[in-house]
RNA sequence: GCGGACGUGGUGGAAUCGGUAGACACAAGGGACUUAAAAUCCCUCGGAGGAAACUCCAUGCGGGUUCAAGUCCCGCCGUCCGCACCA
């Protein structure tokens, strides 16, 4: 039996029938053990599964394993995040279905984790295109409109003036449709809105209370939301400069303070007076209409030209009626983020220092800046946004900033204009509201009908599904249900009169935001059995990519709240409100990606696998393994489909087993980093499982039997050997429950170390049952992260049951402790020395013990010991 | 542009609370075993100096706090992520 090599790709498949046989991963939800949660966000079907996807499932899959062997009962589902715009690209590219093309990739898919050996009950599986999931996702949207949750407004998207679609923001480039070229336009279309902003406060409060989420992500939650104090003031028009029908201007500040260095008010291009000037003045029409056609995105907006156009309007100054300040339409200025007008303070913020000095306007310092004075302080390039004291600021000079707000937004309370106080004290918000229509046909459709007569109709909730239907054409550019022959054309339900159905479906953010409550039942004929929400809710460990730090978890800790107060609340008088209890956000796998440049300037990317690399450092050079022609190295980047740069899991498994792919993707790199793929990094992974497995299998000999008795006493030898198993025991069960999968490996290959040192002595008082400890042990260790190899390794030690149903053995405590400890010995902060001394020294004792070390006498070399710091178990500091 | 992170040997990284920097692994070099190879096992491995003991330098760069800084603070540089219709 001995120096047999283990072959995972033939064992693997075995061991994965059996669990699945035993149904080991099924949960129940009804259970005495305390529950545990596990999720990984789910994978949209995009095709294949390759080694980058692998790492986050595997670290879910360690997690839930480790969970179920510590005694709890695990709920670790899986499903697909399957609408969304790669199927309706993949429909037109290849006269496709997108359903098709999405149920083909599922299984596909599927069948990849399921090689993979993860512990997932398969039976909560759906996908969000399910007509099953989608129909509660409907009724949900009904529940909010009830509620007042969804909303329709008006909201700009980008079009294309050829193609007569609407495109996503990844379909414009630079500021052309990727597919027809055309220059593209922004239009206002009616749209459907989740009024998120209703729960801005209550989403910024929550942040503090997740303390098992990542900083990081809490902060820029905090920061997307950004939420400010300031001053909503109205600005009074005068008289002849007004459009027909305004009188005033109102413009949130946070800066009220600095009012007397305003020069000017800037409205977006689409606010009410700028539109109402611009009928009267073509030329400030055409430049409304030109900022019309910059992008959407706050990138292509801050990082364009800042541009404006007086629109002749005047406004007077609520604190000096003398004084009149021009109105300007600015590209800057946006109309979703507070009133849709500012006041520009030049000398304190550089976007409107810079638009004063293009359109030469005054520049007026009302910020004196600490240690500066004030008879030589002049604004230059660069606004001073810091605070310090008022000057040119009438009342306010002298006063602090800080003093300078509290009076100056009083004061704007006290006045009046037709009224009504000039200035109100507000909070204002950065979030905007979640617009969560889109013209498309893969995706959840609006349970909406239009009545010429009756207006805006609900599907009634007895006639839900509205399902998507199948008979659709991609052969012409636009929305398919919109094109479609009879889909739309639907009796009111109000009146009984023709009417036609919304053709918009819905963002597929909206299918994210509650997957994980309906896999708690996902076969309820309601959206959310309240019972089995209640038992699992929340999700105890969310793992998943940085990139979703904002918007997938903010709009689900949204729709969970939404949802909850739209009755739809998890039973158990919880009233919980925060869906994911903790949070880890996983790096990804990167690889190198090499590319062939076309004529054109075209980049074609080559699989990894069909390249040769050669030479080293600047010399490397790549070829085709076919032709031998030259590829160019591309750099390490995140694998991904469009770069070609990634290595598929079924080859990879086909070679080496699923183990081996699991153990790399946790080895080395800390699980929140990048880890980049490498061959050499694989082999060492494929290599370690070979050598537990021939440690197993060649130390089980020497070991004792099964269920042997316990010796009176063990030799030093053996002794160790205990020690350094429960300390890797120890070590590795912390670092799993901190997924802190990279240094739990090497702890391990530390113990493989130890063991097969160990192991040559077996003439040790009580070395054969140390052995036998230290390998059973080991083989539970290595299970949540090498299943399979760790279910062989205990058949190979003699048992017949399954390992995977063995809890997670204890830690004997008193094997942990050390008597002895080594402190390190410095003098003036250098190390010079180390010291052995037992764990119960006292400080004394330590000094003194570090004073005599040779090597510190001889560095003092006679100097006077001013000090000596000692901190027991760690560090004796000695200062001379 | 705005917001957020990260930066340690040839490489991936470890250092849990401010307390011995480089655990563990990979690569490289040397050796054992073998007819040979693979596999496996053993040794060396941050830089400079030195026969050695040992000394000096070293955690992107420049400052600071501290008895003590990879870790805390300030300022740079570089890389990555998000920016609301990609998921």
């Amino acid at each position: 039996m001995a120096n047999e090599r283990y072959n995972a790709p033939e064992r693997e498949p075995h061991w994965q029938k059996v669990w699945e046989e035993e149904k080991v991963f099924c949960a129940s939800n009804e259970d005495d053990r305390p529950k545990c949660y596990v999720l990984e966000m789910f994978p949209y079907p995009s095709g294949r599964i390759h080694v980058g996807h692998s790492r986050n499932y595997t670290m879910g899959d360690v997690f839930a394993r480790y969970k179920r062997a510590k005694g709890f009962n695990v709920l670790h589902p899986m499903g697909w995040d399957a609408f969304g715009m790669p199927a309706e690209n993949a429909a037109m590219e290849r006269k496709t279905h997108p359903g098709a093309w999405t149920y083909e990739n599922i299984a596909a898919m599927r069948e990849q984790l399921k090689s993979m050996g993860f512990s997932i009950d398969w039976d909560r599986e759906f996908a969000t295109c399910d007509v099953s999931y989608y129909k509660h996702q409907q009724q949900l949207f009904l529940d909010f409109l009830d509620k007042g949750i969804a909303y329709r407004k008006s909201s700009k998207v980008n079009w294309d003036p050829v193609d007569h679609t609407v495109l996503a923001n990844e379909q414009v480039i630079d500021g052309r449709g990727w597919r027809s070229g055309a220059l593209v336009e922004q239009k206002e279309l009616t749209q459907w809105f989740f009024k998120i902003t209703d729960y801005a406060e209550e989403l910024l409060e929550g942040l503090s209370s997740l303390d098992k989420w990542p900083e990081k992500v809490r902060l820029m939650q905090a920061n997307w939301i950004g939420r400010s104090q300031g001053v909503s003031i109205r600005w009074a028009l005068s008289k002849g400069s007004a459009p027909k029908g305004h009188r005033e201007l109102e413009v949130f500040t946070t800066r009220p303070d600095t009012l007397f260095g305003a020069s000017f008010l800037a409205v977006a291009a689409d606010h009410p007076l700028a539109k109402a000037a611009a009928e009267s003045n073509p030329a400030l029409a055409a430049f409304c209409d030109e900022c019309r056609q910059m992008g959407t995105t706050a990138l292509e907006i801050e990082n364009a030209e800042k541009k404006g156009f007086d629109t002749g309007i005047r406004v007077v100054h609520p604190f000096d009626s003398s004084q009149e300040l021009p109105v300007w339409v600015a590209n800057f200025v946006l109309m979703e983020y507070g009133t849709g007008a500012i006041f520009a303070c030049p000398s304190g913020d550089q976007r409107d220092l810079d638009f004063a000095r293009k359109y030469d306007l005054p520049v007026v310092p009302v910020v004196l800046p600490k240690g500066a004075d004030e008879a030589t302080f002049e604004i230059g390039d660069e606004a001073v946004s810091a605070s310090g004291t008022m000057i040119n600021s009438g009342f306010l000079n002298g006063m602090s900033t800080e003093e300078a707000f509290e009076a100056a937004a009083s004061k704007l309370e006290a006045l009046k204009l037709q009224g009504k106080p000039v200035g109100v004290r507000a909070t204002n918000y950065r979030l905007r509201d979640w617009g969560i229509s889109r013209q498309r046909y893969w995706g959840c459709p609006i349970p909406i009908i239009h009545c010429k007569a009756c207006g805006v109709v609900p599907v009634p909730s007895c006639d839900l599904p509205v399902a998507l239907p199948q008979d659709v054409t991609f052969d012409k550019p636009g929305n398919p249900l919109d094109h479609h022959p009879t889909w739309k054309s639907v009796d009111c339900p109000s009146c009984g009169k023709p009417a036609v159905r919304e053709t918009d479906t819905m963002d597929t953010f909206v299918d994210s935001s509650w997957y994980f409550a309906r896999f708690t039942n996902p076969h309820a004929d309601v959206p959310l059995d309240a019972k089995a929400a209640g038992y699992w809710l929340p999700v105890d460990q969310y793992i998943g990519g940085i990139e979703h730090a904002i918007l997938h978890l903010l709009y689900s800790r949204f729709f969970f709240r939404a949802m909850a107060d739209s009755g739809h609340a998890a039973a158990g008088g919880s009233n919980l409100r925060e869906p994911f209890g903790a949070l880890f956000t996983q790096g990804m796998v990167t690889h190198e990606a090499y590319f062939i440049s076309k004529p054109d300037g075209t980049q074609v990317w080559i699989e990894p696998d069909k390249v040769r690399v050669e030479g080293e450092g600047r010399n490397r050079k790549a070829f085709l393994l076919d032709s031998g022609e030259e590829v160019q190295i591309g750099g390490v980047e995140k694998m991904s489909k469009s770069k070609k740069n990634v290595v598929d899991l079924n080859d990879f498994i086909r070679q080496y087993g699923a183990d081996t792919a699991r153990w790399f993707v946790l080895s080395d790199s800390p699980p929140e980093r990048d880890v980049l793929y490498t061959d050499v990094g694989v082999e060492g992974a494929r290599r370690f499982v070979q050598r537990a497995w021939r440690l197993v299998d060649e130390i089980s000999d020497k070991a004792v039997k099964k269920g042997t008795k316990k010796p009176a006493s063990f030799g030093d030898e053996a002794f160790e050997l205990r020690r350094a198993t429960h300390k890797a025991l120890y070590n590795v069960g912390r670092n799993i429950e901190a997924l802190r999968f990279n240094v739990a490996v090497a702890g391990l290959y530390e113990f493989t170390n130890v063991l097969s040192q160990a192991q040559k002595n077996t003439d040790c008082e009580g070395m054969g049952w140390a052995l036998r400890e230290a390998l059973e042990l080991f083989v539970q260790m290595i299970g949540p992260m090498m299943p399979h190899l760790a279910e062989e390794c205990w058949a190979r030690l003699g048992y017949n049951t399954l390992l995977v149903n063995q809890p997670w053995p204890s830690v004997d405590s008193a094997l942990l402790v050390d008597d002895e400890v080594t402190i390190a010995v410095q003098v003036n902060g250098k190390r010079r020395g180390e010291l052995k001394i037992a764990k119960s020294a006292s400080k004394e004792e330590i000094e003194a013990a570090a004073l005599s070390l040779e090597a510190v006498g001889r560095v003092l070399d006679g100097r006077t010991v001013k000090k000596v710091i000692v901190v027991p178990l760690r560090i004796v500091n000695v200062v001379a």
